[in-house]
DNA sequence: TTGTACGCGTTATCAT
DNA sequence: ATGATAACGCGTACAA
């Protein structure tokens, strides 16, 4: 790898000029910016970032921590990040935590040891020392902690509307799916489903799924319909769960949506693909994670950042798993 | 953040020692270690990764470029590297590159400026010289290029493998699904199927899908069953296809596996909670990419690698898009 | 307009 | 057993 030096000598220049033409600053003769410019095509050089990094203290790094990419919930989030980060000449260093706490600030300490100018994360422990005085500015992907910046969807408005709409189609012996205990989005549209249904003075049935792994899901989907065999609508802690639910209902020869409706969460891609295809309440997470790199990217630049925290709106997309409602007569 | 000086200012000895005891090499008394400890606890001090990395010319970082984490063939795959990686130390610095060459260089380019250990590449382009003398060891992941290290599976054995399993259970009017063109793992496969079929003398049609997003997957499926409305197999290119496939054939009123068998490939999670759930040649995507970041850590730490090229076993998957073969009589 | 020299935080060499 | 100091590659005062 050639260093600045190599280009420095090839030119017959000195380090400082060389500098210059990179970076654009300060003077320099026109003639001999051509020089250095040749100098460095030949022999191909590039930067080095670790040098940079350590002289500025910051680099062109940002920090990534999602719980498990393999929902598919979450590379969509990724995506977004990345692809805005990438736009802006950010790079991403990226860990799982599994929604693990040790697991995260195990990340979040290299990452700093690394410089990265900024950190997403997708936590349950914002409050925690470790975002706090970190230095550097964090944003909160589909978490939130009150008045830091963050960019998440309403998930309460998110459980309410699928009360809402399963109502508004005729289920009245409704499950529940509650998700993990330490996971907030998931008790927050629980809590929201279930505010509706006391509202409307409907009773409830609850499932807890303690985890929203694909090779657990099942088993929530069979405990359900054991515990609750009458269940005629079910509202899931999320698409994979939903998912889960919809193929045992089948499986038990019962009829979706006719006799079992099913409302996931999230709509990952795979849901307009089932059969029915899934009833959903939809984040628009791809936008999500370009909306928390934007914003944190306006954090790093010091721009004046006209809202720290982004909600982003759920909305009721209806397919297959739910019945038609029937037309509002005037 | 407090630096290995302060730490020495702290425990009144110099950097050199506290770097000692850090490192744990060369002598120190072990009264002075203990004051050396107790001032980096109290400091909270870890070491700066970034000048490390400057003054050893390499970092504790490895580089991962995958096609898109959207496709959830690729997350399993990722995490499998990174908990191996994360397990010995070292962490990931990532990239999707889309299957296209300038991202991949992009990413590539930025990887090696911030001294990354080694690189871990799902990539079309192995033969290019961004993969040349890298000065880094290159593990290819998912993909091959010969007598270079790689991790991937028989896709061409999968790609006879379906046509095989499909042929038992009686399918004759099939339609293969071609994948797209520059994706080697999709031309195996689809060349080992048709190779399969030819050598059992039965005709087929083909259909072209020059994506695997899930996006367009539902389009590849309208345009088998109307341009070959009788066919009674599909091998797909994989199972993101495969499941727009079963998708349609149900939306057409066709019975699944009665009337057509479907056979997908890679075997992602969602693939058995479909109804009916998929058959599908299952590739052991995590212990890919646990293979992977091990053999890459084997090159990196210059240990003798049995084996540079690992192929992993693919497994036919037998659900429920196929029909159950006859028992063989004695 | 250009060059010299120092510092960013480490590690390693060489004295002591 | 410990300390001073030179490097790693770059950016930037400051001098020329």
């Amino acid at each position: 790898m050639a260093t600045i030096k190599d280009v420095a000598k090839q030119a017959g220049v000195s380090v400082a000029t060389v500098s210059r033409v990179i970076n654009g600053i300060g003077y320099v003769h026109e003639d001999t910016r051509k020089k250095v410019e040749t100098a460095i095509t030949e022999l191909q050089y590039t930067p080095n970032e670790v040098a940079r990094s350590l002289y500025k203290r910051k680099s062109r790094l940002i920090g990534l921590v999602l719980p498990d990419i393999t929902n598919p919930f979450f590379p969509e989030l990724a995506r977004g990040a990345e692809d805005e980060m990438q736009e802006n000449d950010f790079r991403i260093i990226f860990g799982n935590s599994d929604e693990k706490l040790d697991k995260e600030q195990e990340y979040i300490q290299t990452f700093v040891q690394n410089n990265v100018v900024g950190l997403i994360a997708s936590t349950n422990y914002p409050d925690t020392d470790t975002y706090r005085n970190l230095g550097i500015p964090v944003v909160f992907l589909d978490r939130t902690a009150d008045n830091r910046p963050s960019v998440y969807s309403d998930g309460r408005e998110g459980g309410r509307m699928a009360a809402r709409e399963i109502l508004a189609r005729g289920s009245r012996r409704i499950t529940v799916m509650r998700g993990p205990e330490h996971i907030r989005p998931a008790q927050d549209r629980f809590q929201g489903a279930i505010e509706k249904l006391k509202d409307q003075g409907i009773a409830y049935n609850v499932i807890h799924t303690s985890s929203f792994a694909f090779t657990e899901a099942g088993t929530w989907a069979k405990e359900l319909f054991e515990r609750y065999p009458d269940t005629d609508g079910v509202i899931a802690s999320n698409d994979i769960v939903a998912t889960a639910v919809l193929h045992e209902a089948q499986r038990l020869g019962k009829k979706v949506p006719d006799d079992v409706q099913i409302i996931g969460f999230d709509d990952i891609s795979l849901s307009s693909l089932l059969t029915p295809s899934l009833t959903t309440i939809r984040q628009p997470a791809y936008d999500m994670g370009r909306a928390a790199a934007r914003l944190l990217i306006q954090l790093i630049e010091n721009k004046k950042v006209d809202q720290k925290t982004i909600q982003m709106p759920v909305t009721f997309t209806e397919r297959d798993t739910t019945r038609k409602v029937e037309q509002q007569h005037g």
